[in-house]
DNA sequence: CAATGTGAACGGGTTCACAGCC
DNA sequence: GGCTGTGAACCCGTTCACATTG
């Protein structure tokens, strides 16, 4: 049976991360990984490797452990890894033209294939060989090039208006870096990621710290995290 | 009395956005603000601002609100915001020169004072007027400017060399944007921000809604998330 | 009377621990 | 014997609802 039941969104979360620790198999060679291994290649602990794996379908062996491969392509499978999603950059500034040429996202099935900027100078031209065009071009790029996920990464003040631009065009998935809270319909999935704010977090034990131990941070948390957000 | 208890960490990483919310108001003005107004500005609901706010203390008047601008200063002093802490950006590639050029840090009290790259083109001269060293001047650096907190924006297979010196040189918060698990010892902060995975986990409900609906993505998820990561 | 502050109820997610199976 | 798969226990965070107070 092809038809899951719900993934708890905490799980789905970490089928990227499983599918990153699979990068240390080679594809196409038959090898075993133990919930223990996974969960060190994932930065997380096997019991939470094992419960994920389990909404997925029962793809282990008692006893043994996961075939890699095989496992790589039931999570693919999950997470829809098979399938492309173009991607369409809103605000070409510092930080969208890194985004625009991030080769992490390519190699993981989402190739920008196009940007929006507001700037005259560089609406018409290519950046990094990305195909610049104005907000009014929105609609007809995302309709051509069959876009479902838009990234913005405009000053806060245009952020709202590339969102709703964006959801007009028919986008319904988008990833903001803007620092400021956005409005969108139901069955839009927006993901916000503020840089700033991830700072603030560390500063806070930073300044904690300093506070419990003059000078010296010694006695602090011991466990890593791992940023990105939930839904918004 | 100024000790307060534990803070819950879902508390703190939502503290910077109420004082994010904040900047709605002006400094230096009395004006009132309710839990419920705060809520709509930081993307969040009103329970969830007076269970926050009430950890840290008694800011609020009951029948009228918060002061903005007296709550302001008290989630800047738990947050530890007076300070300012000198960041460095190890990896001055595409998303390392953007970081080091994103403004929201500086306004944020985490202004970039120098990076790291192997580039011997780079090395020596200023990106956009941070000066660029090599990585072995590392802890000379930190130590002279009192640095700590530490970006990871290399490649990945340079991301744990970087972490391993920044924890040498005595750097105890980084913030990572490599795609990949960093081991660090216990008592240094980090977070892991993985662009690709967040682009991932809103491929999951693309993929998802699709198989639902055929092409209609409508009957989608109602609220929006925010990103970021919690602790590695 | 309006809005805070907070115990108590609730729910989701994590961890435990062991039964089941190779 | 070893490792998966999973109910049950546990824990943390969210939400509710109301007593409290200016």
């Amino acid at each position: 049976m092809s038809s899951i039941g719900r993934i708890p969104e905490a799980s789905v979360a970490r089928l990227p991360l499983y599918l990153r620790g699979l990068d240390a198999f080679p594809v196409g060679v038959t090898a075993t990984v133990s919930s223990e291994e996974l969960a060190t290649l994932a930065g997380v602990n096997a019991a939470k490797v094992r419960k994920d794996l389990s909404y997925l379908g029962t793809y282990g062996t008692r006893g043994v452990g996961y075939d890699a491969d095989f496992l790589r392509f039931e999570i693919s499978r999950a997470l829809g890894v098979a399938n492309t999603w173009p991607i369409v950059v809103c605000g070409m500034g510092n930080l969208g033209r890194a985004l625009a040429n991030h080769s992490g996202f390519s190699e993981r099935g989402f190739p920008v294939v196009a940007a929006i900027d507001t700037d005259p100078d560089k609406v018409g031209v290519e950046i990094d060989g990305i195909p610049v065009y104005a907000p009014s071009a929105l609609a007809s790029v995302v309709t051509e090039h069959e876009i479902a996920v838009g990234i913005i990464a405009t000053p806060p003040e245009a952020a709202q208006g590339a969102a709703d631009r964006l959801v007009d065009a028919g986008v319904v998935s988008i990833m903001s870096f803007a620092p400021i809270v956005l409005t969108v319909p139901n069955g839009v999935d927006l993901r916000a990621v503020d840089l700033a704010t991830e700072l603030q977090i560390l500063g806070f034990h930073l300044h904690r710290d300093r506070l419990a131990n003059g000078a010296h941070a010694t006695a602090g948390r011991e466990q890593n995290l791992s940023v990105g957000q939930g839904p918004v």
